[in-house]
DNA sequence: GCCAACGTTGGC
DNA sequence: GCCAACGTTGGC
């Protein structure tokens, strides 16, 4: 079986409003559960030999190290991302710094792209239907959506890093053609995740209390669509072909880290990605 | 803090 | 449906 949705992803009407501006009108999207406490961050070029995981583990497991803190630790690393990407795993405290791939040092614009990852096929979680693919989006009252649902600590912190107006591309996951079909932005920074508290909702979350709130969210508009869509099999011809050659999509998340459905792009690989709207598919 | 077992993601 | 990759759990 699998599942879809996935821990991160976000979609799915709901029904609920949310509270927030006035201009912005949500929508739901919702995901997945269990993660925990931690986070841990970062991209990085790293060597996935080395990588990762098992040290950014969790860390104590059952006791919410923090009762306030996540939302405190993840501000301040927000705060300490204007340089380097500052990794912290909320439940060991243990830091890292990573940079983000094809940031250099001082350029902060290098990490303002990102990619979000979205089911455009029915699949039903828990008896609600986690579909969310872009033409929904571009129903939605100003073809706004809240991204609710995420429930990785890595992509939340990832949407916590968001600022208004920054671009995103709306990516189509678990469905016949996997890939990238339009161009979303930022219109709301990170806030709290309703249906993170909602016992109904596939997403719901146990350990988490409204004086505490685990998961957040950002509201994306529909831009545009792409001018022919980017699928997952073409982009991952290019990573091949820039791992061995040197190309802009060598790191590329997708890749290095593809079970994230919210990831950032370095400005090259957004581009990169955008030039290939013109050109034929291979 | 380590690590084996387990669960999830998500392309194929 | 399969299964590789990798994140999470939780005992020790």
């Amino acid at each position: 079986m699998q599942r879809m949705c996935i821990k991160d992803r976000p979609i799915h009407f709901g029904s609920t409003p949310i509270t927030g501006p006035a201009d912005l009108y949500p929508i739901h999207s919702s995901h997945n559960r269990s993660d925990h406490n931690q986070q841990i961050i970062g991209y990085k070029k790293v060597d996935k030999s080395k990588m990762p995981p098992r040290n950014l583990k969790r860390g104590g497991s059952g006791k919410p190290k923090t009762t306030e803190p996540a939302a405190k630790s993840a501000k301040k690393e927000l705060d300490d991302s204007t340089e380097l990407v500052a990794i912290e795993c909320l439940a060991t405290g243990r830091r890292t710094t990573v940079r983000p791939p094809g940031e250099e040092k001082g350029n902060k614009e290098a990490n303002s792209f990102w990619l979000m990852k979205s089911e455009p096929e029915s699949r039903l979680e828990n008896g609600v239907d986690m579909k969310f693919g872009v033409e929904d989006l571009k129903v939605q009252h100003n073809q706004t959506a809240c991204w609710d649902g995420v429930r990785n600590y890595q992509a939340r912190n990832f949407m916590r890093d968001m600022k208004v107006g920054q671009l995103a591309f709306f990516y189509h996951s678990n469905c016949k053609e996997p890939g990238i079909a339009a161009v979303v932005k930022i219109v709301k920074e990170s806030y709290v995740d309703h249906t993170q508290f909602d016992k109904k909702d596939p997403h719901y979350d146990p350990r988490s209390s409204k004086e505490n709130p685990k998961w957040f969210m950002v509201d994306v508009q529909f831009v545009r669509m792409m001018k022919r869509f980017i699928s997952l099999a073409e982009m991952k011809q290019y990573h091949q072909e820039h791992k061995t050659k040197e190309g802009p999509l060598k790191n590329m998340a997708l890749f290095t880290r593809a079970r994230l459905s919210v990831q950032p792009l370095a400005k090259e690989e957004f581009d990169f990605v955008l030039s290939l709207e013109d050109k034929k598919p291979i």
